[in-house]
DNA sequence: ATATATTTCGACTAACCAGTCGATATATAT
DNA sequence: ATATATATCGACTGGTTAGTCGAAATATAT
């Protein structure tokens, strides 16, 4: 017994409670926030919080969910495509990250930044994970394919991985221009700054 | 009315105190780490813990300030020895950070990873930003010296500040190597990888 | 208009934890 | 041996906060 239009309210509700509390946990960090605060932030009193979510853990995955899984949606429709090289994927990859990435940057700072010992994190809140893992999973793997294939100079591919992971927090984030869109020709020239090219311009 | 030998078992306690700390903060994130966690670590009661140090935050600034010191009191030594060019400067930096850095593994990859945002942090205990400071203000200070004499292949120095971050980060604890000393030409090695070296080698 | 379902919230509770206190033990000095 | 200084700790306190409860407000259906 509820409309379409009450289901749409809820999530607005829900959303804007996320987006309180993601205020509060880039203020004060994930633990130094109080379910008072969330609540206020979001305009609502505490109690108000538990009818939407039940825990203070809940609304922390779910924030975590709601950035990593449209990454690695996006990322895994770029996989399957299959009409250009791995050379190209990777570059399309990164590229398609960054766009997801640019059109929230602040969820996407604080879940770059946020994920470290957080602790009674019940495993079936957890979903999150298995997004993020698919993705780093599957950047890597297209990597390392270009990597015995030549088309990315052979340097261990480890190191290149953690360069790339520092070029979506430096460049993307501490950047100082806008909200402008990211050019596969952007990546290529990031790409090209930071590799010898001896085989193969990338 | 202190012995030589008293000093020397106070310091071996407090010592003793910032080890079970660091493990401590390491398992359960600093906020989630209890006084009595710690002392029971370090193997006293909670109390003497206050004994030696007036307070957490006491504690974990005591922690920050035995990482970065030495790391800022090495380096500057290697910056005011004069005899050789910015860009062999800038490799000696590097080296003998990364060797001090691989000498307690486990500190430095709390320091590299733990100070985010931490509230109610008093002004006077935070002598150890200070250290960090000069640390990164100096090494971008050489790089970007380096990049205006073309030394360096001239790239945004911002986004290659970033990608050295990453490398004492990834390299330096993620790699599986266990303690063996980073030689210079490690560095130039490893810098090799991340650049293009036009005018000059590295 | 009335009954039922949904939404909101202030006040309460139970747990947790940083920091204190006073007492006790142990070492050092004379 | 006695007095003094150093070191240790268990038990307590006061403040904070996640999560609950029951009541009230508001919307929806008949």
């Amino acid at each position: 017994m509820v409309s379409e239009r009450q289901q749409e309210e809820r999530k607005l509700r829900r959303k804007r409670i996320l987006d309180g509390a993601l205020e509060v946990f880039h203020k004060s960090g994930i633990e130094g926030s109080t379910m008072d605060e969330i609540a206020n932030e979001a305009g609502f009193g505490k109690a108000t919080l538990y009818y939407y979510f039940s825990s203070k853990e809940e609304v922390f995955c779910a924030i975590m969910e709601k950035g990593w899984k449209p990454l690695w949606e996006d990322l895994e429709d770029t996989i399957h495509s299959e009409d250009s090289s791995n050379n190209e994927l990777f570059i399309d990859a990164l590229c398609k990250v960054s766009n997801i990435i640019l059109k929230d940057k602040n969820l996407y700072r604080f879940l770059f930044t946020a994920p470290k010992a957080i602790t009674n994190m019940p495993e079936n809140l957890q979903t999150w994970r298995t997004y993020q893992n698919r993705l780093y999973g599957s950047l890597r793997g297209l990597l390392e394919e270009s990597v015995t294939k030549d088309q990315f100079p052979k340097t261990d591919s480890e190191i290149l991985f953690r360069a790339i992971g520092g070029l979506f927090h430096g460049v993307l984030f501490l950047g100082d221009n806008s909200n402008n869109k990211v050019s596969r020709e952007d990546i290529k020239n990031l790409l090209n700054q930071f590799l010898n090219s001896p085989k193969r311009p990338v």
